[in-house]
DNA sequence: CCCGACTGTTCCGTTTACGGAACGTAAGCG
DNA sequence: CGCTTACGTTCCGTAAACGGAACAGTCGGG
């Protein structure tokens, strides 16, 4: 576990809300410099000091702590998504990826239940996927949408690596 | 945050797989006395430590740290939301919650920050959001965005309870 | 009985995380 | 230009978390 992810996320967080290191370690009650150290990851933060500033931001743990190991995580030849959360409802039941796909590869998946639906949010890089016949192509921050009950496809655009959300939505039968 | 229920949570997941304290801290590398301590709630354990134990015992830090309720974020009077994930990307990070909307009442939001986008995919319910002048509607399994630097409301359409899932995108600046 | 191997706790020297103060920097204002 | 205010980083003495060793207690075997 790296303390520079945790810390690059409580930056992130704090500049969202528009507070500045300040006042955040002000408000949490610890140390301008036990907040600048857990910030830079030059620290090894104790409990305390990470409930205090989680507190202030309104994070729960487990948003700032990469998952630890036990994640189901599945493998395709460009695709690695690991199962956040499933969702039941009434309807239907949904389950929430974070994804990542490889450059250079194509990855073909087969066809699932008739009805379910694939959304993906692009979080980086440049995504094509959806029907294989038809794929989609969206940018970072966009998103897109299809009936996955044909075989689609999954291919990162370029070189870089692409991070996305995947959530699969299986309609109740 | 009290330590000792942390405390008591590590010896009740240790004993249940029927390891000693002394063969924990070996695994896990740490000094006996320091799981001794982490245990009793006589310490204020580092990250490090914490890392370390709950890897061994092959838990996330979650089932740690009390907080079976987390804390929903009231946004206010019609939506309910409790932040499940945070993920940070080179150019924009994102927050991952799930959104419960109360039928009958209709709740307007302040704008964010400028660039900030806002993905919401409905689960159940038929889900009527997005900037105040202009809301977008979805049903079960729709998907909207919008741009939210503006004010924006969320309103469920009918007697139903709206469940979601929401996305916040925030542009690095 | 002892003995060895084990349990968990306590002691202690070293390491280090802590907060307050001092620092360099940048932006707003007369 | 100063002067002020706020920013984030670095310095530093103190408090405390760390691991190793020594401790008392318990079980099972020779």
């Amino acid at each position: 576990m790296d303390p520079a992810v945790v810390g690059r996320r409580v930056r992130a967080l704090r500049e969202e809300r528009g507070l500045s290191l300040s006042t955040l370690a002000r408000l949490a009650g610890v140390g301008k410099a036990t907040l600048s150290g857990l910030e830079h990851g030059t620290r090894n933060p104790t409990l305390e000091t990470l409930w205090a500033v989680t507190a202030q931001l309104g994070v729960p743990f487990t948003a700032l702590l990469a998952e630890p190991t036990a994640e189901p995580t599945v493998h395709g030849t460009a695709v690695t998504a690991t199962l956040l959360e499933v969702f039941t409802e009434t309807d239907a039941t949904y389950e929430l990826y974070r994804m990542r796909v490889a450059p250079g590869v194509v990855q073909l998946s087969p066809a699932h239940a008739p009805g379910v639906t694939e959304h993906v949010t692009v979080f980086a890089g440049v995504l094509r996927a959806g029907p294989a016949d038809a794929p989609l192509t969206a940018p970072a921050g966009g998103h897109l949408r299809w009936v996955s009950d044909v075989p689609h496809t999954y291919a990162a655009v370029g070189d870089e690596e692409v991070a996305a959300s995947l959530l699969l939505r299986y309609p109740r039968r």
